[in-house]
DNA sequence: CCTTCCCGCCATGGT
DNA sequence: ACCATGGCGGGAAGG
């Protein structure tokens, strides 16, 4: 038991790959006790101590534990042991805890509370019984009462008799639903996207799932500002919206990575690049070199208003605002009087921001029911919110391929576990120039594409083959690899039926950029927009590489289970609606269908997708077309 | 009491 | 003129 209480040694660039951390962590429990285990972010520290005193159940299959920095900073989800089920049907709870030597530490059966708490009570092993317990109750028994189900919801959709009706409205308990917290907006949220998942392509009326998820109209209006500054949903007309996608949601995140890159580089050094900058940021109207002074004048107010001509939704700005915010930091947590003072400025915050925070808090219910943050607590107590996606994604992104590969290969010729000390604190130092350097490059490919995707395309090819070649341990890897992602897969689908957002990240999708970006007339972009957003699409094609070689390597002896819940505050109810998804790193998932994401982009009939899920990109071609016959 | 945030009024602007 | 949108803030529910 006091196996959880020993002290271990993490490195700082442990952060890169969690798979890889979770072995080490392994390794490190069952054989030597020095060696690295993981912390999932940065520390600027050379080594943090980390106490493995607090236990998570977070799902089925794993425990999840956090851990304490020595500098006092907390983190969770840091490291997971598995467990495993003895029987497969989750109303069968008999759970078995071991450590990762194969033996069992405890059995406990039936998510018997109070045993739950014998445990934690006689051990440092501490679970969050009544919320896993919760957890359960919810995804399951409760389905009918808080979830919706798609099939009758749907045929509701289509037929839309009162008979029906009466039938959808029984999915909805009465009784229950009358307190706030069932009427509150995430959940509502989560009900939507429950409706359309990941079914791309399906359109709805407002005042159909008005009517659907028994709601004001208004309602869905917050939603839907929101869903759609994430490119999740797209408006086609009045009352008419299309459903993109829940797996839109990297791209759109990429693109807002990238756009406040942009708008950092901008800030600090006036090039050339500032017209074609504009036009990315903001609409690209023509006057993108005039409208530049009013942008900082506006920036010090606060509020910001684009001056989008029709776009200028504050919800969906304010939203993305707050995803920058958390894309630009540093720290996975920030605390909401953080948020507020940074997206709403100071002013009088007594009467005045009332109205933002309002809004704010809309924002951080609607993202945390996309499982993008979540509510926490800082040491100090302070009400924050924790980003859920792992970093590693935009980490990776802004990483230049020949360091990266350099990489790769060095780790690949050594051990895993050894130390990488000295790397990291290398690449720490090399951080920002090549960040820049990869701008360049996001820009410079502009010019030529078709040839540098032919290019990178070759290479990439001749990757793979010089990487069969160089070792030949690595195709009995591979083997196993193509073992592994059915695997994966079932292990997916299998969880999809606790948490159906599991499957949302459905089918991969191409490159996407979000309307706030090129504004909502693709035809009427101007040149070096349309390059930018090929630049971008390129750009992702080439983060998509990476992370499917990212995944290449991995040693793939197991694969476990990676987790939402992090924290060790919130609510019951906050707890209970934690779904796995959110930390299933996107390449890891992505890697689940690998040709899809390496599908050129320019090709779309290698894509598994109709092509009339590229609305955007496929219009981006053809004005890129017309372009060229004038 | 303070924090969170649901509800729905009503101005605005598209059809 | 109609009505879909969505900014906005009162004030209720939760802690």
């Amino acid at each position: 038991m006091d196996l959880f209480q020993r002290q271990h040694r993490v490195s700082v660039d442990s952060f890169v790959n969690p798979v890889e951390a979770q072995l080490n962590y392994s390794k490190s429990l069952s054989s030597s006790p020095s060696l690295d285990a993981s912390s999932r972010r940065q520390q600027t520290e050379a080594d943090v101590s980390v106490s493995l005193d607090m236990q998570y159940i977070v799902g089925r299959n794993q425990i999840a534990s956090s851990c304490e920095y020595s500098n006092g900073s907390f983190a969770s989800e840091g490291s997971r042991v598995p467990i495993s089920l003895d029987d497969a049907s989750f109303e069968a709870q008999t759970v078995k805890f071991e450590e990762p030597s194969g033996d069992s530490i405890t059995t406990i059966e039936k998510w018997d509370t109070q045993k739950y708490e014998e445990i934690e009570n006689s051990s440092s092993l501490k679970f969050l019984v009544t919320d896993s317990a919760h957890y359960a109750e919810n995804t399951f028994e409760n389905d009918n009462v808080r979830g919706c189900k798609k099939a009758d919801l749907s045929r509701f959709l289509r037929k839309k008799e009162k008979n029906q009706a009466n039938k959808s409205v029984s999915l909805i308990d009465n009784n229950t639903c009358n307190t706030r917290g069932y009427k509150s907006l995430s959940l509502l949220c989560e009900n939507f996207i429950k409706l359309y998942g990941n079914h791309s392509n399906e359109e709805f009326f407002v005042d159909e799932v008005a009517e659907i998820l028994h709601v004001e109209r208004r309602r869905i209006y917050d939603i839907v500002n929101v869903l759609e500054s994430l490119g999740i949903v797209v408006k086609k007309k009045r009352n008419h919206y299309k459903w993109q996608g829940v797996d839109r949601i990297p791209f759109t995140l990429i693109a807002l990575k990238v756009s406040s890159e942009v708008e950092n580089d901008v800030k600090q050094q006036n090039t050339s690049t500032i017209e074609a900058v504009d036009s990315l940021t903001c609409s690209s109207d023509e006057g993108s070199l005039s409208s530049q002074k009013d942008d900082d004048s506006e920036r010090e107010t606060g509020l910001v208003r684009h001056r989008n001509d029709q776009n200028d939704k504050f919800l969906g700005v304010l939203t993305q605002r707050f995803i920058k915010l958390f894309l630009e930091s540093s720290e996975s947590v920030i605390s909401f009087q953080e948020i507020i003072r940074l997206l709403l400025g100071e002013q009088d915050k007594d009467m005045k921001s009332k109205t933002g925070i309002r809004r704010l808090y809309d924002i951080a219910n609607i993202l945390s029911a996309l499982q993008l943050i979540q509510k926490t607590q800082k040491w100090n107590g302070e009400m924050a919110y924790e980003w859920l996606l792992s970093e590693i994604a935009y980490l990776h992104i802004f990483r230049s391929t020949k360091l990266h590969e350099e990489k790769i290969n060095v780790s690949r010729k050594r051990d895993l576990s050894l130390s990488k000390q000295h790397h990291g604190n290398e690449e720490e130092k090399s951080k920002l120039p090549r960040r820049n350097e990869t701008l360049e490059h996001c820009y410079n490919t502009t010019s030529n594409l078709t040839v540098s995707r032919e290019q990178e395309l070759k290479s990439f090819n001749e990757e793979d083959e010089e990487q069969e070649e160089e070792n030949s341990a690595q195709v009995g890897r591979k083997i196993e690899k193509e073992k592994l992602i059915p695997n994966c897969r079932d292990w997916h689908m299998d969880a999809t039926q606790r948490v159906h957002r599991l499957d949302d990240f459905g089918q991969f999708a191409n490159a996407y950029v979000p309307n706030s970006f090129s504004g909502p007339d693709l035809s009427s972009l101007d040149h070096s927009t349309l390059q930018l957003q090929k630049s971008l699409a390129e750009f992702q094609h080439n983060v998509i590489r990476q992370w499917y070689q990212w995944f290449e390597q991995v040693p793939t002896t197991e694969l476990i289970e990676s987790t939402g819940i992090s924290g060790s505050v919130g609510t019951s109810r906050e707890m209970s609606r934690v779904a796995p998804h959110n930390f299933l790193p996107i390449p890891f998932y992505w890697s689940i269908r690998p040709l899809a994401g390496i599908a050129p982009i320019d090709d779309s009939s290698s894509i598994c997708e109709p092509a009339s899920t590229y609305s955007v990109k496929n219009e981006n071609v053809e004005a890129e077309e017309e372009d060229r016959q004038q």
